[in-house]
DNA sequence: ATTACTAGTAGACGAGTAA
DNA sequence: TTTACTCGTCTACTAGTAA
């Protein structure tokens, strides 16, 4: 009967790939190996023999110590052991806090937001009518760095459409939030905007609503 | 002695999270639970009654199986494990921001920071010496649901030691930013502290540096 | 079917020791 | 110091059983 891998030289196994075993060969030995694992030198040195009888370590045994190396095999077992943990945790909620502050934008957002078209479409898939104009925030640099992180969210289309001889184009919004506020971060699909500039939408003036002015600090919390 | 959490309860208890015991209840048998970990019922129940004595899950049994779900302080240990496995194979940069306000510590913060054995450790580890005092923040709740990620993140160990007959526990500290400041946040090892509050130690008095004082809002940036 | 006892046993543990 | 053996102990397993 082969021994099946007990949790237990799983866990020595994962040790040593912390130490860095994966990568190349790691010196310990039997004593600091069981200090980690919790266990005597002796049942340290049982684990080895049997993680290397099952073809899971190499090693090379000098008289202070050993040189330890995670095969291939190895490897594998503890990528398997990683999987479980990413189906565990890797798949959870994605938030994101861009912090900013406040600037004015253009005046641009204003019109926009007052056509028909642009306003049924955030209403459907924000839940609420945008109030006519922006909210423009100038991130910070750590913001700016996190922003490339929502490109991989879920964005809602907003469609262009043509009226009285004019295109106006499409854009992709973000629901996010401003204090208790639902608000959408809108995107021009065509036109390139500066990256560390975002733009909001929200159904009310948050100027008045926070009290906020030019200059001031803002949070944006996308949750999603 | 109480029994410490060996190898086998550890997957078993990752065993039930990765069938969906940290989002809530998941149905299972001893004999079920037992199959998939490798033993005979017996032994699964064991571990069951193992796991919700040391209060990692909470079970309801009844005749025909039992809803078991894995508690948060069973969600702590077993991210711990996976951050072990992220450092193996993962090597992504991980960004997260705290918000939160300002709040008054015990002013305990100040005393430990005295001590030249702690000034040391941080001094070589952050880079600065601390400033004597610490920052208190409590956080937010998207930022609470954040802070979980960061135990996946390297920790800088920081040894307790002995004087005068007292001992003085060894932490946990995460190198962070605020504004343009360097910052560690420090977490005691043993005692437990209350999820929504972080403590920050950092090179100047930034209560005067930064001009902030109590309930204003706070960001924490944490870049690894 | 379940859970969780008790009982008997197999095997894993650490101390001691040799190389 | 190391590794890895032997050996006695005791933990932890599974089988059987009750609820």
């Amino acid at each position: 009967m082969v021994r099946m891998l007990t949790a237990e030289d799983l866990q020595c196994l994962k040790t040593i790939a912390v130490m860095g075993g994966c990568r190349g060969p790691v010196f310990a030995s039997s004593q600091t190996l069981g200090t980690t694992i919790g266990s005597s030198p002796q049942t340290a040195s049982r684990r080895l023999q049997a993680l290397e009888r099952t073809g899971l370590i190499d090693r090379s045994v000098n008289p202070d110590g050993q040189h330890i190396t995670v095969t291939a095999q190895g490897e594998e077992v503890l990528r398997r052991e990683y999987s479980e943990y990413c189906r565990i945790f890797g798949r959870e909620e994605t938030s994101v806090t861009l912090v900013g502050t406040l600037i004015s934008g253009l005046g641009e957002g204003r019109y926009y937001m007052s056509l028909e078209p642009y306003k049924q479409q955030f209403l459907e898939h924000l839940g609420f009518e945008p109030f006519p104009g922006t909210l423009n925030i100038r991130l910070g640099q750590a913001s700016i760095r996190q922003r490339k992180k929502l490109e991989q969210l879920e964005w809602i289309e907003i469609k262009g459409f043509t009226a009285d001889d004019r295109t106006f184009g499409s854009a992709r919004c973000l629901p996010c939030r401003i204090g208790k506020w639902p608000c959408g971060i809108v995107v021009p699909v065509r036109s390139h905007y500066p990256e560390d500039i975002i733009e909001l939408v929200s159904p009310v003036a948050l100027r008045d609503a926070l009290g906020i002015k030019d200059m001031d600090t803002v949070t944006v919390e996308i949750l999603q």
